[in-house]
DNA sequence: CTTTCTCCAACAATCGTTTGGTACGCCATT
DNA sequence: AATGGCGTACCAAACGATTGTTGGAGAAAG
């Protein structure tokens, strides 16, 4: 049987995210991996059962926090556009900061799990997607957001946050809430100097 | 020696970028693509020298014409607010629509090139960058765009553009013009009402 | 003494690439 | 018109290396 816990099972995961980030996953070999650790690339299947239920449980962890948070976001008493707002904070410093390399995990390997698990992820962050939607909607309905098409609208700015996973330099000058408070900033008030 | 013209060249390099955009580089064999064109994998290297050469190959046109098209919008006798929407436009076009399953192979597998094709594929990427930073200098420094950090500004575009390739269904109720007049508005006049 | 952990060898399969051979069609010379 | 040579296009087999995974043996730990 496998372990699932302890600090070795840790140290595999840590191992297999820092590489499957940096080389993908089907770049990266379990003797990459095991190498890294200091063990035998048919040691690690006491702690997992194969590679790609790795890869999943890598993936799955952050996708479902993400939308359990966003979701209590979304249910707060606040104006739609606070809760835009916190919404937008909140998915830079969970996917952009805290979970950066589980994102471009995600993003660019999503679609090398069998079908069952590609369907539980993608349930999830459609489910993720969904819930941004309904705060544009609920903006737009309120009054308080553009009538521009609240779809297109909610791809624009998961894609200028998920684009950070590509460019931002955690040691780089801005923090990642000031990039946010700069994307804010240009989402609700647009570039135009009226 | 190799041939790089040719009906049945020009079939390999389109399945291949077929594959690559399926299934990633490492996870298309060349194996993969022979089946697919109907030949055995050893007779692909009568056209190519190497897997890697092939991917460098695909990745390298659009996006030499891509810098050198923007350039061109960038050097027009133009008000900058009117090169910013061009080079937007431009952009869609070319990269979410003509070169979709290249700017996604390009994203996506470009790390796995030797440090050498690697190089040169991101020099050229910069120089587009940069000429789209310019352009949104410009508009700063003739008062027309507002005073936010140009680089973070560039980002956010290129970010919510280049995300189309992940959402943008071909064959979907928008067009990619369409698409690409909701982001200018979106940027230029922001969300908010009023 | 049992459970946890790791080594080590082996597995069938597949990887990218090389090689030698062989059809086939085009061109120049007989 | 027949001949010989040449380059193109591809087959087919083999190369060594590596892939993910399994299983048995034994060390380490409690």
């Amino acid at each position: 049987m496998t372990t699932t816990s302890g600090e070795r099972y840790a140290e595999i995961i840590d191992t297999a995210i820092k590489l499957f980030r940096k080389k993908n996953y089907h770049g990266t070999s379990m003797q990459d991996i095991a190498e890294e650790v200091g063990i035998y690339r048919g040691s690690i299947y006491h702690y997992i059962n194969s590679k790609e239920e790795m890869l999943y449980h890598i993936v799955k962890r952050p996708v479902l926090k993400g939308f359990e948070s966003l979701k209590k976001i979304q249910e707060e008493d606040l104006p739609p556009i606070q809760k835009l707002r916190r919404a937008i904070e909140y998915h830079v410093r969970h996917y952009s900061m805290e979970h950066r390399a589980e994102l471009a995990i995600m993003l660019e390997d999503t679609k090398h799990l069998s079908e069952k698990y590609q369907k539980l992820i993608r349930e999830e962050l459609k489910k993720y997607e969904r819930t941004f939607l309904s705060i544009i909607k609920e903006g737009i309905q309120k009054g308080d957001i553009k009538e521009l098409d609240p779809k297109i609208v909610t791809f624009a700015i998961l894609g200028m946050t998920n684009w950070m996973y590509r460019w931002y330099a955690v040691d780089g000058i801005l923090s990642a809430n000031e990039v946010a408070d700069i994307f804010i900033d240009m989402i609700l008030n647009g570039l135009l100097v009226e």
